[in-house]
DNA sequence: TGAATTACTGACACTGCGTCAGTAAAGTCG
DNA sequence: CGACTTTACTGACGCAGTGTCAGTAATTCA
């Protein structure tokens, strides 16, 4: 809308679109590095700012305020999401197995970028007023979307190839498995210290969850193949 | 520990005590107003002072921060949420149909205290450095596994009547299921407005969560009779 | 009653967010 | 190359809100 002005003569705007594009990128970098070791709460623009190597008025430039830097945060982390479900869908064999494989990369995924999986359950804890169309919270729930269609298509897959029963309303399992999956991390993460003292480590925990949140896909007579231990 | 001093020769200190503890919970309370209005984070401490008609930094004479009151309605929150559980189990005819009535009351719950459950949304994603022991984030924490036990109890109750399948470990299941559930509220409440986009209700994602959710309990012969419609 | 303890408040310091007027730099055109 | 425009950037400000503290009012105790 802005960006088709008048045809831009000379390619200068276009390098310098592209350099602000860079210099954003770069805010988020900072951010999610000042994210990481104080927590969104207590995380200082002024330490975005510094880190950025940048006035801290500069950053209000490029992001609005501190929530629409942690939105930009989301959205990164679910675009790395989705390309780690999809990588472990795709080495799964059956349905089924993708289903499994899915929750144990969202998993790994938290394990690896605590920040992000953080990231997301403050976007799944807030409650928005509402979704202005082309708002970045829109984006952010998009992306999302892409996320869950993943699932969706294991749960398709798996129906096809007889290792999952029938599913009305797929969107509505993938919530589901979401949800799940979501609830059990964040447990073990938070909860970590405590469930040591009860005698479980969290992996465990988890390991279980997946089995228990996954086992009702299955078909009724035939339990699937995938199943191991 | 610190109420017995030196046996208190007369009884004003008692009364006194008795005020002191009232005007505490009616802090609490001014607290949960303004906090259910505007949010945990965009709430004032102005706002609970002048509710609960006091001055602020009175509030700070009850309460060490802002984050202390919050904890201060997580305690809350959980206690009312264990005597629900409690009244839902009471009323189910097996430990199979226990847990589903657990989960049912979870969910009214939330339905009926948004900001109890917010409040447990912020706590369970909340990562705590280290609980020390007299704390008040211990005191929740504890509050929490009285929560959990209602869970245990109806698992046990399940697996004596045979309705559940063998357990090893409830607190295992316990807290699996309560991630689940808790994760699947969420959801429902946060992306209430997808789900409508998507042409799903509230309601019917909750209702499959949870007969989703519970499915893995059952013996793997024969399924247990509560399983309604 | 006066002394001591306890309840309470107003005012202050401090921190951090978001804004704005103004400066520096880069691009554009003769 | 200048003059002039547009864009990038910053320092300094106002403001809001938290937590603290010295000091005052009220209660209790002797």
């Amino acid at each position: 809308m802005s960006r088709a002005r008048t045809a831009s003569r000379s390619h200068s705007r276009q390098r310098r679109d592209d350099e602000k594009e860079l210099r954003r990128e770069a805010i988020i970098d900072a951010a999610e590095a000042v994210f990481a070791r104080a927590g969104f709460e207590t995380a200082k623009m002024e330490d975005v700012a510094r880190r950025a190597r940048i006035s801290r008025a500069l950053v209000y430039l490029y992001f609005k305020n501190k929530a629409e830097l942690q939105l930009a945060v989301c959205r990164r982390a679910l675009n790395i999401l989705r390309e780690r479900l999809v990588a472990a869908a795709a080495a799964a064999p059956s349905g089924y197995a993708q289903i499994g494989a899915i929750g144990r990369a969202y998993i790994a995924f938290a394990d690896e970028f605590p920040l992000y999986f953080a990231a997301l359950s403050r976007f799944e804890a807030h409650r928005p007023e509402s979704v202005a169309p082309g708002s970045t919270e829109r984006a952010v729930l998009e992306a999302g979307v892409a996320v869950h269609e993943v699932t969706i298509a294991a749960l398709r897959q798996g129906m096809r190839d007889g290792t999952i029963r029938r599913i009305d309303k797929p969107m509505l399992v993938a919530l589901t498995l979401w949800g799940f999956t979501h609830g059990a991390i964040q447990i073990a993460q938070t909860k970590a210290a405590f469930l040591e003292e009860v005698g479980l480590s969290a992996d465990e925990f988890l390991g279980h969850a997946i089995r228990f949140g996954t086992g009702g896909l299955q078909p009724a007579a035939a339990p699937a193949k995938g199943k191991r231990k």
